[in-house]
DNA sequence: GTGTAGGGCGCG
DNA sequence: AAAGCGCGCCCTACAC
């Protein structure tokens, strides 16, 4: 997985130096960016440009045109860049096109961003620096400096300017100084695994993608040519239209608002309600031309699809979609005839191995709340899913056959409602969200007054999960002017510490919970810690089982939240299958009595 | 021109 | 007492 560095030998004699933060800047515009492009495509674009790198070492900044930089004197040493994997990937342009010698390599190549999201703190240089170093960077010649990328640059610069451009690379070495020790080694790997897997990328069916592009984006071309306004997805001229027709406006134009559909049947057959349909079509089918997009934007000579995650993206630890294509909110089903999912393949003589961890959330809470009558049931009858094991644990189904078989002779709708509850009422969902959980995630159209009835029965059937929910709130309140932080399971066993933290707890006037989290202050109740924890600890049962695999020769090409999928060969491919199950779950040491089960497939098309 | 907020849509 | 949470990207509108 990772790439042998030969300078690594040295690292002994090189670590006595301190490390080098290494900052590259890079020509940009609006058409030209590394947030439409992504690191590599940006990179790897004729309009590239580097026009400046600054170093610092603790002693001597430095800033000039890369290929006045001294490579040699930072060779095999120790690397700092904030958001590395952009510096890398313009170390490596620069050593494409001959700037750089190609031999030039740090020992090791820290990232100060990702050190910051680990320690909860806000990712950004200059939201970093202001709560760790307690000052923010200059940015006042950022707007001077936009567009320059004159190779007489350095001639021409003030002292002032000078600074300007060094001092990112101060503040980068600085954090780092603060922040690196307290980065554990095993979240290194994961920094490092996430940036493989995504520069490897996936395999895409690119003749497919390109036929698919071509027919959504002429469908949308005629679905907007219906509308007579421009832009056809204002909302004010839809208004003005409904205007025009002596229509009262819906509250909202979402596909899925219930009151925007109740709209949509009440003006059936009009040509607003054509309209506003049109809409909603426009915007599922212009989202599906923009990631095919995306997608051919990050084609490689190798014809796989480099992609990037973001590690740590989320609070509780999560890896979050990222550089303009986001690969973990991909459409799980066929939509307006394209089934995106499918479009990713396997190579040649390979097969894709998805395997996902099932209903993980709602496993993880029951454990952490201490519920053992329910994990056993889950542990002891692994045939039953989540739904069925919660309405004999917590809602008085005892008949020896199947939920599914019941509901379906009966003609019950029990385990809907089981279904809703699991996923609705664990983070203390109230009564009027849960009426939207319900119809969204289980198909159910529920009145107010039955929620109400149900939320109140959740509770009482489930006390451990309400009693966590008051255990965390009242801790985190008696941390009130402190920071709280609240330990992951995963470091009970003390080798990789990693927990919740929420910064300057205080209570508002109306006794309401709040503290700073990222940076940014935000409310809080038991029901948010018991999601955060929760979320995070399936979050480090990922995370295990994805190092686990990386152990055992079963690098992953794809990560999604609970989810990791791996190509393996053809041949043996079932063999190789069953491997990856039995490493999904071999639950870790930490986790003991939480009953984890994966399921697995082999495709030769991704997809749910 | 750039930046941002809000509505919308997609995922676990 | 009551309170879903965690993300990213596109489009439009609007402030600067």
């Amino acid at each position: 997985m990772q790439e042998v560095n030969p300078v690594a030998n040295n690292a002994l004699v090189l670590a006595a130096l301190p490390p080098i933060s290494v900052d590259f800047e890079t020509h940009y515009a609006s058409d030209y960016s590394v947030k439409e492009l992504g690191n590599r495509a940006y990179c790897h674009d004729p309009r590239f440009n580097a026009w400046a790198v600054s170093t610092y070492d603790g002693v001597t900044p430095w800033a000039g045109r890369p290929k006045d930089c001294d490579w040699q004197n930072l060779h095999g040493r120790e690397w700092v860049s904030h958001h590395r994997e952009f510096d890398k990937a313009v170390l490596e342009r620069l050593q494409r096109d001959g700037v750089i010698p190609k031999h030039i390599a740090p020992a090791v190549w820290h990232c100060s961003a990702a050190a910051c999201a680990f320690l909860q703190l806000p990712r950004d240089l200059e939201g970093a620096c202001s709560a760790v170093l307690g000052e923010a960077p200059d940015k006042s010649f950022r707007k001077a400096l936009k567009g320059r990328h004159d190779n007489d640059l350095f001639s021409s610069l003030d002292a002032e300017e000078t600074a300007y451009v060094t001092q990112d690379a101060v503040l980068c070495w600085r954090l780092w100084q603060a922040v690196g020790s307290r980065w554990p080694e095993r979240e290194r790997l994961l920094f490092e695994l996430t940036a493989s897997m995504g520069s490897h990328g996936l395999c895409v069916d690119w003749q497919s993608l390109d036929a698919e592009r071509q027919r959504l984006s002429d469908l949308c071309g005629s679905l907007q040519r219906d509308i007579p306004w421009t832009p056809s997805l204002s909302l004010k001229e839809f208004k003005r239209h409904c205007g025009f027709a002596q229509v009262t406006p819906p509250a909202s134009t979402a596909a899925d608002d219930a009151s925007f559909r109740a709209w949509c049947r009440k003006h059936d057959g009009t040509a607003i309600a054509r309209y506003a349909r049109n809409m909603n079509r426009i915007r599922t089918v212009n989202r599906l031309v923009k990631v095919l997009e995306a997608m051919q934007q990050r084609r490689k000579p190798d014809n796989r699809m480099a992609y990037e995650l973001k590690y740590y993206g989320a609070t509780p630890g999560r890896w979050s979609g990222s550089g303009g294509l986001n690969v973990q909110n991909m459409n799980r089903s066929e939509i307006e005839g394209l089934d995106l999912r499918k479009l990713i393949i396997a190579p040649e003589n390979k097969l894709l191995a998805v395997a996902d961890f099932s209903q993980i959330e709602a496993r993880v809470l029951l454990w952490l709340a201490g519920d053992g009558a329910t994990l056993e049931i889950l542990a002891a009858h692994p045939e039953m899913d989540m739904y069925e094991v919660h309405a004999r644990a917590t809602m008085g189904y005892k008949a020896p056959e199947p939920l599914k078989d019941y509901c379906e002779t009966t003609k019950s709708n029990l385990r809907q409602l089981a279904k809703a509850r699991v996923l609705g009422l664990g983070f203390r969902c109230g009564a009027e969200r849960f009426i939207e959980v319900a119809r969204i995630m289980a198909g159910l159209e529920i009145d107010i007054h039955d929620a109400r009835k149900i939320v109140r029965e959740y509770r009482d059937s489930n006390p451990k999960i309400v009693k966590l929910w008051e255990t965390l709130e009242n801790t985190c309140a008696a941390h009130e002017g402190k920071d709280y932080y609240l330990p992951f399971p995963c470091a009970s066993l003390g080798d990789s510490p990693r927990h919740l933290i929420y910064r300057d707890v205080a209570l508002d006037d109306r006794g309401g919970l709040t503290a700073v989290v990222c940076g940014e202050r935000v409310d809080l109740h038991g029901g948010i810690l018991a999601e955060n924890w929760t979320q995070g600890t399936a979050r480090d049962l990922l995370a295990d089982a994805w190092i686990r695999c990386v152990e055992s020769g079963y690098a992953p090409v794809l990560s999604v939240h609970d989810e990791l999928v791996f190509e393996v060969d053809a041949t043996d491919a079932q063999g190789h299958l069953t491997q990856i199950k039995r490493l999904m779950e071999s639950a870790p040491a930490w986790a003991k009595g939480l009953p984890v089960k994966a399921d697995v497939k082999l495709m030769t098309r991704y997809g749910k």
